[in-house]
DNA sequence: CGTCTTAGC
DNA sequence: GACG
DNA sequence: GCTA
């Protein structure tokens, strides 16, 4: 349950002071008070004509410098997303690609087709700087589109970054993007991130397609599909499987790595140390209990409960007992199930729980009472808490450290729940006490379940950052943080949103704010599964 | 050729 | 591995 | 190096 007022799907959640935003504690707070020296522009001499510079084959210092250039004689320059372009400048494309790279900026949805925008050689460009007025548009100086922009191509226009996409649950495409997701987990496994990245982005781009893929061919046109890739998807076309995928699958080193990787707290370098030494199963592992950490305990001793999916109901139920938890810790806060399961997804690998209260800095402290309430009632089996180092709007902005940390600011809990399932009452969850769940280990029934929970707390002021932070997918996290980062030249992480150029930090009251800030079309969670 | 998300134990 |  |  919400409160009236609070963002989730972009209902206002009140004003936030804009000059009081948020910041790490360990690092300088970029000043906010000077705005970017912006140089005089001359008032606009042709109103009528509204260029774009192509950056594409002609570099961002390149396009920064004609840009200034054409603003000092009087000319509109804007991004490839307004809508209020005309003359569209390019060097060294031709027509389609300009047109593709204009479609592709304009989240997919541009009529390219006869409309009055007009496609130019930068040859036009030069000529009008020189003649300080757009000159006269001559046949020499137009690109020539081929494609034909009425018919669509048997092809799918697809963006780049996952953030510019929908992706719902429904993949049509399930059998092409396992086998591109083991190619990215035998990379992952190898050491080699980028080429697992790129794996990653190949199969996110075969989810958002609209139905299944038939022939090779309909991929001409999709983004993040190399050779390697094309060739993989048309093998499991014509064959119904990679042998690529088929050997990886087969082969011993990969079988154990993801043995040992699917253990809470074991990644591939302490994997693979493990499969150097010639340890191949769990039990060879647990011979030697001292050698592991104390998450790897856990992770071992619970392994077969926490490999076993959630399913949606269990995550209510844990969400339920997290509730009311939390609400005798402190009256009116609330907790919103997140992660795969705000997306859609029936069931999951965790439960992701974020925590906030309405009034500004009530949050405080609030975790580690949460945890230790949750663990008196015999709860939790495992838990790591972990503090942050943002203020919240709270916090003053001037001696940072002085009393941020010494106040509890913890904000991320990774725990392993024991979900009781004992008859009646006890499902409520606050009836049976810890001895009696755990105790009951052996035999053909047992009453409880380990599962992983992740709690958050946030302020008020960040909830739309933190609920954007950690609905996911994984993959739409880091896209929204790039595309931030090069389309838009600004950070983005789960608490706020700072602008480079202008030293701001952009406040937002939903999560369709922090899309609009960014310039991105507002894709609902169970769109996110990329 | 460099980049590939970001942050806390 | 794919992209800019 | 692990977790999200
Ligand atoms: N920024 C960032 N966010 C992440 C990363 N990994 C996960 N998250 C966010 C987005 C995820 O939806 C959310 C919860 O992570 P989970 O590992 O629980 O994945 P998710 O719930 O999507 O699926 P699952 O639990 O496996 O069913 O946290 C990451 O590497 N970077
Ligand atoms: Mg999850
Ligand atoms: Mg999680």
């Amino acid at each position: 349950m919400f409160f009236p007022g609070i963002a989730v799907e972009g209902k206002r959640l009140g004003s936030i002071n804009p000059t009081m935003s948020q910041l790490p504690v360990k690092k300088r707070r970029p000043r906010k008070a000077a705005p970017p020296a912006m140089r005089e522009d001359p008032p606009v001499r042709f109103p009528g004509v509204v260029l774009c510079l192509v950056e594409k084959r002609m570099g961002a210092s390149r396009k920064a410098f004609l840009t200034n250039l054409a603003r000092s004689k009087g000319f509109l320059v804007e991004e490839p997303s307004s809508e209020r372009l005309t003359h569209v400048v390019s060097e060294g494309n031709s027509g389609d690609e300009v047109i593709e790279w204009l479609k592709r900026k304009q989240n997919g949805c541009v009529d390219a087709g006869g409309s009055n925008l007009a496609l130019l050689d930068v040859s036009w460009f030069s000529e009008s700087m020189q003649a300080g007025r757009p000159v006269e548009i001559k046949p020499r100086h137009c690109l020539t589109v081929t494609v034909s922009a009425e018919k669509p191509q048997d092809t799918w226009l697809v963006a780049a970054y996952a953030c510019q996409r929908r992706s719902p649950l429904p993949n049509n495409n399930q059998l092409l993007t396992d086998a591109l997701e083991t190619l990215a987990e035998e990379a992952h496994f190898c050491g080699h991130e980028g080429r697992s990245l790129a794996f990653s982005r190949a199969a996110s781009v075969l989810k958002a397609l609209p139905r299944t893929v038939r022939r090779v061919q309909e991929l001409d046109c999709l983004p993040c599909l190399g050779e390697h890739s094309k060739r993989v998807i048309q093998e499991v076309l014509e064959d119904g499987t990679s042998a690529e995928v088929e050997t990886i699958q087969q082969s011993e080193k990969f079988q154990t790595m993801k043995l040992f990787t699917k253990i809470f707290g074991v990644g591939v370098k302490t994997a693979h140390q493990w499969y150097q030494e010639g340890r191949r199963t769990l039990d060879d592992l647990r011979g030697h209990p001292a050698q592991l950490s104390k998450e790897q305990q856990a992770g071992l001793i619970h392994y077969e409960d926490l490999n076993t999916p959630v399913k949606r109901a269990d995550a209510e139920a844990i969400g339920q007992v997290v509730r009311e938890a939390v609400n005798k810790c402190l009256p009116s806060a609330s907790v919103t199930l997140t992660g795969g399961f705000r997306r859609g997804k029936p069931s999951g690998h965790d439960v992701d729980l974020l925590i906030t209260h309405p009034t500004e800095g009530q949050e405080a402290g609030l975790l580690k009472k949460v945890i230790a309430c949750l663990d008196q009632q015999g709860f939790l089996l495992y838990h790591s808490i972990h503090r942050n180092t943002f203020e919240s709007l709270e916090d003053s902005d001037q001696e940072p450290s002085s009393h941020a940390s010494s106040m509890d600011q913890y904000e991320r809990c990774f725990s392993i729940f024991c979900l009781g399932d004992l008859p009646g009452d006890a499902q409520e969850g606050a009836g049976a006490e810890k001895p009696s769940r755990v105790r009951r280990t052996s035999g053909a029934s047992r009453f409880w379940k380990a599962v992983r929970v992740d709690l958050v707390v946030t302020p008020y002021s960040q909830f739309p950052f933190a609920l954007l932070g950690w609905t996911g997918s994984r993959i739409f996290e880091r896209d929204l943080r790039r595309f931030a980062k090069r389309e838009k030249k600004m950070l983005l992480n789960s608490h706020t949103l700072y602008h480079l150029e202008q030293k701001t930090w952009m406040s937002a009251a939903s999560e369709k704010e922090i899309f609009q800030h960014l310039g991105l079309e507002y894709i609902p969670p169970e769109e996110r599964n990329a």
